[in-house]
DNA sequence: CTCTATCTTGAATGTACATTCAAGATATCG
DNA sequence: CGATATCTTGAATGTACATTCAAGATAGAG
């Protein structure tokens, strides 16, 4: 007889953004309250408990990605182009310092993973969803001959996951713009070649 | 006229498996105290509290680390191969899965170091010093002719450090040996060639 | 052996937290 | 324009935590 007053979406997107910024153990209710605009009831009724809302944010932020990866793509342009604009994307946001920006799957594997199992399972999924997209990608750029026919198009996506995680982390300790797009067009010409 | 009854490198190591293991934040004192027998008066006798406690440790940690990378290259053996023996056993210590062998510092890198300034730098001084002693090594492979004297080894340390946070990373969800060690081979190519 | 400075112990403290719940508000339906 | 099912509110609850502290233990000095 009364619809919920909230948009789901905007409550999960500020709930991630809180969980990037602050890790999960570290964000208090209080916190998410005033970030989500939610009072703790209706984040209880809504997702159960503060676990809840974690993995609720965790699915939105699969589709988000999934999402932003597709738009990378659309376009007429060569897929390996196309791979490379994904990868200079993460230099950007990397770059951007908004820790807002900071990818909410390695934050949480290294926070809780060890700890949750299934926490641990969902995040392994969005990323092998991730990387079979990517593997996907380079198949495709292999068929447009922009890669050698012999080369594993799985481990090259693996090799420039792995990279990309690295990155991340590197621009933690190295934000300089400089470095970290020579160490992208290293990596990039690393499975391009 | 009395002199403590524990042993400070031991206390440091069990804290650092406890940090490990749980994270920061999810380490209690309770649980601190059994890992190192130390009873909370005296760890905060000893170290003044829990985040001290934590520099403490990521102190003791730096020294161990830098004494186990000296000693990959205490042989007569070639730099480079000596490189490649050192990332294969990043590789091995990924697979043991023994979350003890985690990173410490990739690990509080991403739980608090943004929150801390202080910690931040304490990390981050860790890895640039990491990062100095491989360029270090990259120099002396190029002086063996090991690799191409037109290479830029302050880039390769980098790159090769950037490789080593991706595969631990990226061990979190996928600890299958064959994966770990073909993406490790095409980093040790990709540095080497 | 005695004294005292220092260390050890672990129960007590206050705080901050996740979670609950009952009262109040409001949209929708008849 | 009620009636009522559902949502919203935020204070109350109990728990778990980091930290403190005073009493007890013990090593070393004289």
């Amino acid at each position: 007889m009364r619809n919920a007053e909230f948009d789901r979406e905007e409550v999960l997107r500020a709930a991630m953004k809180a969980f990037m910024h602050k890790g999960y153990a570290n964000t208090s209710m209080q916190e998410l309250k005033k970030a989500t605009g939610l009072h703790p009831g209706s984040i209880y009724c809504a997702f159960e408990n503060k676990r809840g809302l974690l993995l609720a944010a965790l699915e939105q932020y699969r589709l988000d990605r999934a999402t932003e990866f597709e738009q990378f793509f659309a376009n007429s342009h060569l897929t390996l182009d196309n791979l490379k604009s994904y990868l200079t994307n993460v230099v950007v946001e990397c770059i951007s310092c908004d820790s807002a920006q900071a990818c909410l799957l390695t934050k949480a594997l290294n926070e809780i993973a060890e700890q949750d199992s299934e926490i641990q399972q969902v995040i392994s999924d969005n990323l092998s969803v991730l990387q079979q997209a990517l593997a996907e990608k380079f198949e495709q750029a292999k068929a447009e001959k922009s890669i050698n026919a012999d080369k594993d198009c799985d481990h090259l996506a693996r090799y420039f996951l792995m990279g990309i995680y690295g990155l991340r982390t590197f621009a933690h300790t190295h934000p300089e713009a400089k470095v970290l797009e020579q160490l992208a067009e290293q990596l990039y010409h690393d499975v391009s070649q």
